[in-house]
RNA sequence: GGAAAGGUGGCAGAGCGGUUGAAUGCGGCAGUCUCGAAAACUGUUGUACCGGUUACGGUAUCGGGGGUUCGAAUCCCCCCCUUUCCGCCA
């Protein structure tokens, strides 16, 4: 949610903001209901005291015997029009809230302006030593390994809930559980993250607050006799840890790590790199979480970014980072950047993590705070996540990248240990 | 699924129609004392919004929403949540 405050005072950064994020304007709309709303709030807050101050005096006119019929028929008055006042001030509240609910986050200044993916920037690159975009031998894509190996079953995963959640078997579950735990352990001995394991079904309030919800109600899918929701991601639970508290300045940054499987309906993208892995309803992922004061969480973004990319090397997995443009930059996030793994199958990069500040975009949503040392008083935090990383996308690049020209699969060294194999076929 | 109890400030816990933002205790902060610390004593200590350059003034807030009333933490209605017991169960 953005800042009322800020809108106010600055509409016309706003309304670039949301312009460069491919947003309807709302500046408008927003400032003639906020100065409605502090109109009516002058009015009947004046009532209010009028109403106080006399009613603090009945108990003295009882005492004394005085006659209260004029004074009551007077509040009966007062009273009739700060109802209607109230009812007047609700109605323009709930619409402002509803036009914030649905506007997005705006970029940050560093955030290159563009329209569509295209204007994204390629930050930099990382490849493996000896690493050759062309092969000298058939490269199989992971559908077809997942088969020749009998690891994934996409068939059966059809037959038991339908397309796009994928069945591991045999040594392609053990894989993608060596993959999960090598990936929190990571983070967890070597960039210091407190490990969390949430819940994947979250209420209607964890949504808001992360800001998957009003908006994106489409492509999450929901229980509606509970009420809750199948977590898109770990984000929602884990940044919802601390939502409507106060944490202390010592404290930060707060960094969590945690593994959650997620559930996306990928409402209207069918068509569209449906193949395998590629897209799909359930996948694995590890997050990142951070709750950072405000002068020092684009510093954590690069971090972030850093803690996503260790995972990468240590795999020894061809990957490039993105600096997303506005118009591609989500509905909550103020800067991102996704890294994407090179699929030689698919001859294309596939993103497998996306690393964001939001600044204090959900903190307002959430209601999350810290407590300044300096000034004693409650800010909101800068909130950030970072995939590290999914496994889906992870997995075909992993598959495709380490198979040999008799088409098995050397098993990554880092993930030996895990797995308890070394070759897979 | 059945039964009962309960949701009050950072925490514990009073209040059950009228100067109650809310007793008391703990905690936090500041001061006195001390070479320093502890103890003791004194003071102070929520959040949000509105107005004001500040000082400050005002409003709201006792799980959420509605109602009764001149006036609600206190009375009435609806909802949510938590705890305990019984049943079922990984």
């Amino acid at each position: 949610m953005l800042d009322i405050k800020f809108i106010r005072e600055n509409p016309g950064l706003v309304r670039l903001g949301l312009r460069n994020k491919n947003a309807a304007d709302v500046v408008d709309k927003v400032l003639e209901l906020d100065e409605q709303r502090r109109s009516i709030i002058a009015k009947v807050e004046d009532l209010k005291a009028k109403r106080n101050q006399v009613s603090s005096q009945i108990p003295m006119m009882k005492k004394t015997g005085q006659d209260t019929t004029t004074v009551f028929a007077e509040m009966k008055r007062v009273g009739d029009e700060i109802a209607m006042l109230d009812g007047q001030l609700r109605t323009i509240e709930s619409e402002l809230e509803d036009i914030l609910r649905y506007t997005p986050n705006l970029a940050h200044s560093s955030v290159p302006v563009g329209s569509s993916a295209e204007q994204n920037v390629e930050v930099r690159k990382w490849l493996p030593d000896g690493f050759a975009f062309e092969n000298d031998f058939k490269i199989l894509d992971h559908v077809e390994l997942g088969k020749k190996l009998s690891i994934m079953d996409f068939d059966r995963g059809t037959k038991i809930s339908g397309s796009g959640f994928p069945l591991y078997i045999g040594k392609g579950a053990t894989l993608e559980r060596a993959l999960i735990n090598f990936m929190l352990d990571y983070h967890l001995h070597n960039h210091n993250y407190s490990e969390v394991f949430p819940p994947v079904l979250v209420n209607k309030e964890s949504m808001m607050g992360t800001g998957q919800l009003p908006k994106m109600e489409e492509d999450m899918y929901s229980i509606e006799k509970d009420g809750l929701y199948p977590v898109p991601t770990a984000e929602v639970p884990i940044t919802n840890i601390h939502r409507d508290e106060i944490l202390a300045e010592k404290d930060l940054p707060i960094k969590y790590a945690g593994y959650t499987p997620c559930f996306r309906r990928e409402a209207g993208s069918y068509g569209k790199e449906y193949k395998g892995l590629l897209r799909v309803h359930q996948f694995n992922k590890v997050e990142m979480v951070k709750f950072s004061k405000p002068e020092n969480s684009y510093n954590e973004l690069e971090l972030l970014v850093n803690d996503a990319e260790d995972i990468l090397k240590a795999l020894n997995v061809p990957y490039r980072i993105l600096l997303l443009c506005t118009g591609d930059l989500s509905f909550s996030a103020a800067k991102c950047y996704d890294i994407e793994t090179w699929s030689p199958a698919e001859k294309k990069w596939l993103e497998a993590s996306s690393c964001s500040n939001f600044e204090a975009f959900q903190a307002r949503r959430a209601n999350i705070r810290f407590r300044r040392e300096e000034t004693k008083k409650p800010e909101f935090v800068h909130t950030l996540n970072g995939s590290g990383l999914a496994t889906s996308r992870l997995m075909v690049s992993i598959l495709e990248n380490y198979q040999t020209p008799e088409g098995k699969i050397i098993v990554p060294k880092v993930l030996q240990k895990y797995t308890g194999f070394e070759v897979i076929g």
